[in-house]
DNA sequence: GCGACATTCCAAAGCGCTTTGACAAATGTG
DNA sequence: CACATTTGTCAAAGCGCTTTGGAATGTCGC
């Protein structure tokens, strides 16, 4: 069923029956009803690439997923990401486009995503230092906002980011209140903006102690649950071992609590664990006293908010830019606890 | 830049150019040489929309992810999958879309989907038991193919599904054969197919070692983390509580082997725990000797498989349907042992 | 030198929609 | 009742591509 069957069907012409559906104004509502009725009985939704082509737009909104050469490493809150901006795509009548690129294709997929007018608009992921997409896209004239920020980038765009230098500054100083002297950081991939974040809060934090920063107590990678368990056996058998552990995703947090666990360490008592926690829906760390102390945002609502932000801007390019600093919330799990005293 | 510019330019057809560029005999190779140097000094891709327009296809795959009402659940493999099988899709030329839904939407997804041209096909997940979906897109000519089975559908239909059933009944004889006697079932929602299939597994396995089947040591739902350990939790407390857990997802495994580290229990030892795992890539189980005692089989390739197996079939609809059942890899790792003895 | 046959290219139609500009019909105004 | 205005509708153009059915041009054998 097309425009034009449905139209003969109905003895109106192309353009009434498209206005009556469009909603506009020039079409009696006595058709307007007549016609909706008619789409309705006959299951007729229009050709979505022909109304694209007509009107210029895809309705259409792109999510590129860079898979890292190295590890091919799906970033795990990509699904509950996904569910946040989809519920709000649909509501706003927008498709919802996933590439998956190998990091060094990256520009030349968003040029010919633009090329090809597949997608109005785009979702930046995991923004780097100095950042070189959001040039490139402000170039190609494609509109765009970034879950995340970029350090370095100077020119204005939109973003919504989780303040995580104090996340990660308000984990250690509570830590350190703790007593804790010795506190590891197993930190997300520092070619990421986000995780040089969140050690720059770490370390002001160390500082504002008096504490040292000792190197061999950091550690930067891709956020598996094995290399949380890996870091941390790597670090227990220091000389001196850290007595807690500042965790960039819960995913990894639990590879460090297995470490704990098969050494025999008590989580919250013998070594303290504070995570940051993207509320992913397979791995909640809530009830009524949560496992993980963390400090915890949604990556669900921050995909519907980003979406909403992206459909704002592709409806106005020119309008200012949007830019939301959420701050994450702390709760207060099982996993920290005083400093052990050494005997 | 389109191709009427880029033609001109050329001074040429448009018929011509396009032809050149989709590689029809019917133009010179000094021609199709100057015509695709051309194109990409120009950057020129065609228009997706006008492409799809005109040869009646959209070269876009679908992929319906249906969130459940109850928990906002989205499915941890879903990364995972959407890795391996947007590498299939874009060595094709297809792009992928995903359109989120809630259950009762479903149907109506499925036929605007294609009453408005936007996918060549689908891929359909997590099937229930007598599953209406397969039904209803061979009524509406919708190509598919389907991640898993379902059983009660007796019309044929394209699939890919892992042996579900000897999985989950070997991993049974395992425990069984390590002296197992109260072997628990964490399974997921059985209202999919596949977790029938594990039940069944398990149940006959049970059965031909004499034990005796216990509704108490059956649990359903969905495969959180915390499911896994609540599930423990409950039947660790019973009277006769289990020595063995056979666990659907390794998400879930974790969050049992939370529950009996909290209790000191020490995993492989005094209980052991047998997983069904996916290889989830942020959630490997691997190395020398992995965590987990497992029946593994990748999600990933199975993506990568099942996309290209739908690729096929939107060429060849009418071909006869193709259908393979992978056997999951048995690997054994440190979470087994043999049943503690009764003192 | 001429018909037969490839080879190489093109004009134009068509995909299903939106939108412009025009035109009847209905309504209001003096 | 003549005229201006609004209302409701339509034919046709256009979005950027593919593809059909020719039409030139070149090659060859006789």
């Amino acid at each position: 069923m097309n425009l034009k069957e449905l139209s003969s069907l109905l003895g109106l012409s192309q353009t009434t029956v498209s206005r009556a559906l469009n909603g506009y104004p020039e079409v009696s509502e006595k058709t307007r009803a007549r016609v909706i009725q008619a789409a309705e009985a006959h299951a007729y939704s229009p050709n979505t690439r022909a109304q694209g082509l007509a009107t210029g737009h895809s309705k259409c909104i792109g999510h590129v997923i860079s898979v890292s050469d190295s590890a091919e490493m799906v970033n795990p809150i990509f699904g509950d990401f996904m569910a946040g901006a989809g519920e709000t795509y649909s509501a706003h009548g927008y498709d919802m486009m996933v590439t998956r690129v190998g990091a060094q294709d990256e520009a030349d997929t968003y040029r010919n995503l633009k090329a090809r007018g597949a997608v109005d608009g785009i979702v930046v992921h995991a923004p780097r230092r100095n950042d070189s997409r959001m040039e490139l896209l402000d170039k190609i004239g494609l509109p765009y906002v970034v879950h995340g920020r970029s350090t370095g980038v100077t020119t204005p765009y939109s973003w919504l980011d989780v303040n995580n230098t104090r996340a990660f500054s308000e984990a250690t100083s509570h830590l350190v209140g703790l007593g804790h002297k010795r506190i590891a950081l197993i930190n997300g991939q520092e070619t990421m903006d986000f995780a040089i974040r969140r050690r720059s809060g770490y370390e002001s934090s160390l500082r504002f102690a008096g504490l040292t920063i000792d190197p061999a107590l950091m550690s930067t990678g891709e956020m598996t649950e094995a290399y949380g368990y890996n870091q941390a056996n790597t670090m227990l058998d220091l000389d001196t071992p850290p007595t807690a552990f500042l965790v960039a995703s819960i995913i990894c947090a639990a590879g460090i609590r297995r470490a704990l666990d098969e050494r025999g360490l008590r989580v919250g008592r013998d070594v303290s664990i504070v995570t940051f926690d993207d509320c992913l829906s397979y791995f909640a760390n809530g009830g009524d006293r949560p496992v993980f102390t963390a400090w915890q945002s949604s990556v669900r609502e921050a995909g519907a908010t980003l979406a909403e932000m992206l459909i704002d801007r592709i409806r106005a390019p020119r309008a200012p830019h949007d830019t939301k600093l959420w701050e994450a919330a702390f709760v207060e799990g099982t996993s920290t606890g005083p400093a052990p005293s050494k005997d």
